[in-house]
DNA sequence: GCAAGGTC
């Protein structure tokens, strides 16, 4: 028997089908389902992995961080452990069977280095398979590939392989290394452990310098004039000049307006805005973000979608359809999917459909698309958003452009120039179905050169310039990209983690004093790790490996020595690290002042009971305490409650949406929100029995009681309402900017 | 209780 392995369960499903020459036998080993078939008269089962099956690791004798001197992992052995119990039995017994083995994961560096994986614990299985080895390489998972790379069946590379091995002994000796000095060097231990690592790192630094730049940057005044103008209909203008760095320049421009203003120049300039290109991985997650998902949501969703069959695989760089991808057969299942079912009719009755194409194309999986229908009802809220987005995207890369009008209005009142203007859709194209993020038009009433128009209002405002703003999570992840930092697949991730670490939190993304504090001495003190340059680096190392030029023992023991000056380094500077790290935990804990004495509320652990509070820095002159929720993350606001008086904190805990609170539980407001929640709850739980009661006519209930729901229980915070004043003038349905 | 990389 020929065993057949590739990465996943997926893959080994369509390589038996593709391969068999008569029916395809579905099995199981415990849990892990194999393919039976015969190809060129031999019997062949193929098997799908589940990614990466063995983890590196240190020996057990490493594992107590206490004792265990930080740089004895620079040198110690790292060992293999299976990560997937399941899937490692199933290989082995299987290949207790084998006559011979084909290895068909994925065409990459980490693919052949799974591959190697399970080929050892195919050899411990069965020694006799190691002369029987073999490697398909296929670069798309279509018959024609998969049976090409079948006939032509190559050998493995070790030398790929072993490319890959180096990446992760390096991250793991990096890693580790510095983790456990770090959170030693600051006696974070435990769960408030403070990680290091090639791709977090750099990371975490990009956020905190960009902060750094926030608080260095000096505003600059500057002022600005407007004018609500009317002709018939009420018109917005500002004038020509923009921005006024002059005060009394401005004032004098200001003064000079008069209330009537002639019209100079109409002109009008339309525009194609050209369909958007299909999704790979970072469009996808990126487009995600931008409705309000952060990207590990997303990736997690869309992993559900995809193992459900709904979408394709959702890990690709690829922006190009592949030819042999039916278009009219995807249409056609869309068709029944609420909300584009017109539209999908629409598409259909045309000719021929020619979907667009973005710059990267790559033939390993085709790009994000729908594979099937399902009903809005048949899907959670967030999934129901994200096959949308899918679907919608799609439809709109088989689209036409949408096309624009742009309506330029100069005008002058009193010896000022204004302008004003507006833009409008003409053609709706790939608008009318893909609406996120779309402008609402801006109609400019019908005005000739020479004719006068009345000022209603002139206004003359004093602003500031802004500091560069934050990442958001979707920006953050396109800068990752095009660093080189983290893949497709692991990015998501590796931000979530800074989350979870407590070096950032928000979206925009704000590091927290302590993120801003290890960001800071990692630079000063391990520079090496600090920047993305690590990894270019790193895969350059690995490209010579894979090409013969050099092994991986040389470029692990290169990088060893590396690690080993960083480190003696940061010994002779444990103490400066440690109080550049201090100083930040200490800034977050503070709350604010103490109503009583005036000195700072800080967050503390009762010796006893280890559960945290808040008490006064005054201590114990000052006895002034609070209990602290016990669970979650608490990010001080700075900010006062105004009932109260107390500082004001947000809560983050798993699985809830944060809040604010302040810290004073027998605030008035406390109990006005304690309140509110009970009988948010009380309303949730009636709703949910009027709903089982009711049990019909889903589409229209469900969504309206939704919308209650979030109405009633979401609270914006007064101070971030309140902090953006921006787009207040699109509300006016006339009001133009420009 | 370490990293980052696959996939569920």
């Amino acid at each position: 028997m020929r065993l057949i392995i590739s990465e996943k369960a997926n893959a080994a499903k369509k390589i038996a089908q593709f391969l068999a020459e008569d029916s395809v036998r579905d099995g199981k080993h415990r849990s892990v389902p194999h393919h039976t078939f015969t190809w060129k008269g031999e019997e062949c089962v193929s098997v799908g992995l589940k990614g990466h099956v063995l983890n590196p690791e240190y020996p057990e004798e490493y594992s107590n961080w206490q004792k265990v001197e930080p740089s004895s992992l620079i040198d110690a052995e790292i060992l293999k452990s299976v990560s997937e119990k399941g899937v490692a039995e199933a290989i082995r017994a299987l290949s207790k069977k084998a006559d011979s083995v084909v290895i068909a994961t994925d065409f990459d560096r980490e693919g052949e280095l799974i591959g190697v994986e399970a080929l050892s614990l195919s050899f411990e299985a069965n020694p006799a398979l190691m002369d029987h080895v073999e490697r398909a390489r296929f670069s798309a998972l279509t018959k024609g590939e998969v049976t090409r790379a079948f006939e032509e069946l190559v050998e493995v590379s070790r030398e790929l392989a072993a490319a890959g091995e180096a990446r992760q002994d390096i991250d793991l000796i990096w890693g580790a290394t510095l983790t456990r000095w770090v959170s030693r060097a600051t006696k974070r231990y435990g769960s408030a452990f403070l990680s290091v690592g090639r791709v977090q790192s750099p990371t975490l630094v990009l956020i905190s310098e960009r902060e750094r730049e926030r608080r260095a940057f000096n505003p600059e005044p500057y002022w600005e004039i407007e004018a609500n103008l009317r002709n018939g209909e009420a018109f917005g203008a500002r004038h020509a000049a923009g921005r006024f760095k002059d005060e009394a320049v401005a004032r004098t421009a200001y003064e000079n307006m008069t209330d009537v203003a002639t019209v100079t120049e109409v002109k009008e300039k339309s525009a194609t805005r050209p369909a958007p290109t299909p999704f790979n991985t970072t469009g996808f997650l990126t487009a995600a973000a931008n409705i309000g998902i952060s990207p590990s949501r997303a990736a997690r969703l869309a992993e559900d979608l995809y193992t459900d069959g709904y979408i394709s695989y959702p890990r690709t760089d690829n922006t190009v359809y592949p030819k042999s991808l039916d278009m009219r057969e995807v249409l056609g299942q869309l068709k029944r999917v609420e909300g584009v079912g017109e539209y999908v009719d629409g598409l259909l009755a045309k000719g021929e459909l020619t979907p667009t194409r973005g710059k990267k194309e790559t033939t390993d999986h085709p790009p994000i698309y729908p594979t099937g229908h399902v009903s809005k009802n048949a899907l959670r809220d967030d999934q129901w958003k994200i096959y949308q987005l899918v679907v919608r995207r799609f439809l709109a890369t088989l689209s036409e452009p949408a096309k624009t009008l742009r309506t330029t209005v100069r005008l002058e009142s009193g010896g000022e120039p204004l302008v004003s203007g507006g833009t409008v859709v003409t053609h709706e194209g790939w608008l009318g179905v893909y609406h996120y993020g779309r402008r609402a038009d801006e109609e400019m009433p019908k005005l000739e050169e020479g004719q006068p128009v009345r000022v209603e209002e002139k206004e003359f405002l004093a602003k500031e310039t802004q500091p560069p703003s934050r990442y958001g999570q979707g920006r953050l992840l396109r800068v990752m990209e095009d660093l080189g930092l983290g893949t497709k697949a692991t990015r998501p991730s590796i931000i979530q983690n800074l989350y979870d670490r407590g070096y950032v939190h928000d979206d925009p993304v704000v590091p927290t004093e302590t993120g801003m504090a290890v960001a800071r001495a990692l630079k000063d003190f391990a520079s090496e790790i600090a920047t993305h340059e690590m990894t270019a680096e790193l895969e350059r190392s690995m490209d010579e490996i894979s090409e013969g030029k050099t092994s991986k023992d040389a470029v692990v023991d290169e990088s060893r020595d590396v690690l080993r000056k960083v480190y003696e380094h940061l010994q002779s500077s444990e103490t400066e690290f440690a109080d550049i790290v201090w100083d930040g935990i200490r800034e977050d804990s503070i709350l604010g002042p103490c109503k009583k004495c005036g000195k700072n509320l800080t967050i503390r652990k009762a010796k006893k009971s280890g559960k945290r509070f808040a008490g006064c820095e005054g201590y114990p002159d000052c006895d002034q305490t609070y209990s602290l929720p016990p669970r979650g993350e608490i990010i001080p606001l700075g900010t006062l409650c105004d009932a109260c008086g107390s500082p004001e904190i947000k809560v983050v805990s798993f699985g809830r949406r944060p809040w604010i609170t302040c810290i004073d539980m027998s605030c008035p407001k406390q109990q006005e929100r304690r309140q509110a929640i009970a009988e948010a709850r009380a309303a949730k739980e009636k709703e949910a029995a009027a709903k089982a009661a009711e049990d019909g006519d889903a589409e229209g209930g469900d969504g309206a009681s939704k919308k209650t729901r979030a109405k009633t229980t979401r609270k914006k915070p007064a101070a971030k309402a309140a902090a953006k004043p921006k787009g207040a003038a699109a509300k006016e349905p006339v009001k133009s900017t420009t």
